[in-house]
DNA sequence: TTAACAATGATAATAATTTTCAATAGGATG
DNA sequence: CATCCTATTGAAAATTATTATCATTGTTAA
């Protein structure tokens, strides 16, 4: 409902592609990459593009519908952004394991920390890393 | 002194090359790219590859002399990590600004957060966006 | 129907970084 | 000094994610 809006407002045609690409995102829960995704897609239909795949990302960023995550290594990752508020991510260095966290107390100090230089805070990015428990197990326990 | 012994203690040799980067890295203060350190370092030796530039920003960062800031536009560029504590970055969404900003409170939320997770915390990155005042003033203003 | 043009898929292009590899440089050894 | 030996280098090719190009197809509206 809210991507045909949006390419209703904009004057963009609502193809069977845009349709089945954002069924296929709406349908997973983690955060995926265009090549995943495309990967997905391609099984329901063999004949779509991948330069569709990315085009479809971009407006559903544009329809605040997806929001894009960099973890640094190289491919941009996206997740659901409708009915999905704001959040940072804890991520293990060991596994990979990956938890979404929101500190009430940090978002308010970071809003001060710009302010306190002039600056009116839009968004923010913070990627917490470190050891899980598991992880942190199987360190002590040495190798073999 | 400190590259110095890094490449003793790895069994690596100190070449006019690493040395000439490493000179042209320690003299400039700003964040800067690979790309950016090898137009420097040609000038003073046109002979260099940019192959080497790229090998001894990795060396340097596994000395602890450098460390990599990423702020998504797809270029990592590098900092002095050396006498250069640990900070976050606060950038201008108008006109790419930047301050280095550190908030003793937040690094010590940072870590509860990650310890009541059960995670032990290694390191973050933390990056603000926002409008600096300068830029605030302009687009209040309206264009033209 | 037809003209106009948005959307698509295949493919080429881009751009930052990494890898490969043959040539070189220098330290260690005799 | 002469000779191994191998780390290092520069040039060029490869890689990888993403974007641009473009001819073809699909849709809309006169
Ligand atoms: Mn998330
Ligand atoms: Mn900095
Ligand atoms: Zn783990
Ligand atoms: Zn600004």
């Amino acid at each position: 409902m809210i991507f045909q809006k949006y390419l209703a407002k904009h004057d963009l045609r609502d193809t069977p592609q845009r349709e089945l690409i954002l069924d296929a995102f709406l349908t997973l829960e983690e955060h995926i990459s265009a090549e995943q995704l495309y990967d997905i897609v391609k099984r329901q239909d063999p004949s779509i593009g991948q330069a569709t795949v990315y085009r479809v990302l971009k407006l559903l960023m544009e329809a605040e519908l997806a929001r894009e995550i960099d973890f640094g290594d190289g491919v941009i990752r996206y997740e659901h952004k409708y009915n999905h508020p704001h959040h940072d991510h804890l991520v293990c260095r060991g596994c990979g394991k990956m938890l979404e966290v929101v500190d009430p107390v940090i978002e308010e100090l970071q809003k001060r920390v710009a302010e306190s230089h002039g600056f009116k805070l839009t968004d923010h990015e913070m990627y917490l890393y470190g050891l899980c428990e598991d992880c942190r197990r199987k360190k002590s326990a040495g190798p073999q």
